[in-house]
DNA sequence: CTTCCACGGGAACACTGGGGTG
DNA sequence: CACCCCAGTGTTCCCGTGGAAG
């Protein structure tokens, strides 16, 4: 065997011979739905409970789910629905269960479109008034007896931007005639109903189910479960579940992040043609989530913000933490002038570095400095070079790699 | 008590991508 | 075809406001 083939050789035979420790991985992703979900007996009792009455021929009443991201609110609500469709199919009551996902379809608009569509409605994307796409919808539901179950997930969403499509939803059963409505409401914003028109609140919360977070055992119950499926039996050391489920735990026991750290130890794993999943590599796994996510976060925010993010860059590349919002403002608007993009108001601007706030890269307090005024004191929560790496990916801020903003003297001690 | 700067709510506007009508 | 209507989004304009240094 001369080196040169071999080497050659080695590189398939490398990417061949995978130990491969997965059994089936889509197990371990958030869209799966298990049939049997641990520690939610309660909610999943307690929701249908309220459902039963869809099948004596009864309107459920509405309701509503709270808990945080990852304790299993949309799983419980969606298993439970089709449960409902089945045993009413069985009854000979026709139940239809429709999901929404109101952070995608979150306008009045776009979710009276989506649901008359699942009536085989043709609605366009725009230009129609929306009460006409609200009657359609109506006329589409009402043509036949039968009980509907709208889930609506992340309803928080939908509030922010107006609350009379909750309220036209709530009081549709009015205006029909054969077919009757109901709704689920899922949100993780305990406080959303406050801002509430009261009707709605109290129409929309009939019933209330809460999911507390999973503590760290029950979390470890459910990684078991999953695993047994995912993986190929023995690959996992003793200490990876346990590991992973504290983790998750700290974020106030989110099982989607667990299952995520799971499967990307897992991946990690397989990448290093290790036989065993070790403890190291939920470590690792822990670190590639976070800066996976804010990678991505970074390359797919607006130019403008990624200006705006670039100027914060460029300044605590020798502040450190105490950058207000003037002094970015006037990097950001050499920066555009530099480059040719059109320069947006200050006050936009605020807007821009409280919604890198919010999404974690920046973080942001409003200080008053006294006689100097009232301003943001922004500090980078991302590391500098590898932000600045990902930004300059960017073909529009190329140019500004060289670019150094004056009025560097100011060193304070 | 004054003063200062930017915060942040709200109204208004421009623009986009679509529809219906004469 | 021209023209106006509609929802939705991003932006600008206007302005009242907070709160500690001076």
């Amino acid at each position: 065997m001369d080196n040169g083939s071999k080497s050659i050789k080695g590189i398939f035979e490398d990417m061949l011979v995978v130990v491969n420790i997965f059994e089936n991985r889509e197990v371990l992703r958030s869209t799966y739905t298990p049939d049997h979900l641990p520690h939610r007996d309660d909610q999943v009792k307690a929701l249908a409970t309220i459902l039963v009455s869809a099948l004596r021929g009864e309107t459920p009443s509405n309701v509503l789910i709270y808990g945080k991201t990852g304790t299993g609110k949309t799983a419980v609500a969606k298993h439970v629905g089709l449960e409902l469709e089945r045993t009413g199919e069985i009854y000979g009551v026709p139940c239809i269960v429709i999901y929404m996902n109101c952070e995608v379809v979150d306008t009045q608009y776009r979710l009276l479109a989506s649901l008359a569509r699942h009536f085989d409605k043709e609605i366009p994307m725009t230009g129609w008034p929306t009460d006409q796409v609200y009657t359609e919808f109506k006329n589409a539901i009402d043509k036949d007896k039968r009980i509907a179950i709208i889930i609506l997930d992340e309803v928080d969403k939908l509030v922010s931007k107006g609350d009379d499509i909750l309220y036209n939803l709530t009081r549709i059963n009015a205006d029909l005639k054969k077919a009757k409505v109901s709704l689920i409401g899922i949100t993780n914003d305990l406080k959303f109903t406050e801002f509430l028109d009261p009707r709605v609140k109290s129409s929309l919360g009939e019933e209330e189910i809460i999911f507390p977070p999973y503590d760290a055992n029950q979390i470890r119950d459910i990684l078991h479960q999953r695993a047994e499926m995912a993986f190929k039996s023995s690959v996992l050391e003793e200490t990876v579940i346990p590991l992973c489920a504290a983790y998750a735990a700290q974020e106030h026991g989110d099982a989607r992040r667990a299952l995520d750290l799971l499967r990307v130890s897992g991946e990690l794993a397989e990448r290093a043609k290790a036989q065993k999943v070790t403890e190291s590599q939920v470590k690792q796994a822990q670190e590639k989530i976070e800066t996976d996510r804010v990678v991505e976060v970074v390359k797919t925010l607006p130019t403008q913000s990624k200006l705006v993010l670039l100027s914060t860059v460029h300044l605590s590349n020798n502040g450190g933490c105490n950058i207000t919002t003037g002094e970015a403002y006037n990097i950001y608007k050499n920066m555009c002038r530099l480059i040719g993009i059109d320069t947006l108001t200050q006050r936009r601007v605020t807007d821009l570095i409280s919604e890198l706030d919010m999404l974690g890269i920046l973080n942001a307090t409003i200080v008053s400095k006294g006689r100097y005024g009232r301003t943001k004191e922004i500090c980078l929560s991302v590391p500098t070079d590898s932000t600045r790496r990902v930004l300059f990916e960017d073909y529009r801020l190329k140019p500004l790699e060289t670019y150094n903003p004056p009025g560097q003297m100011k060193l304070y001690g």
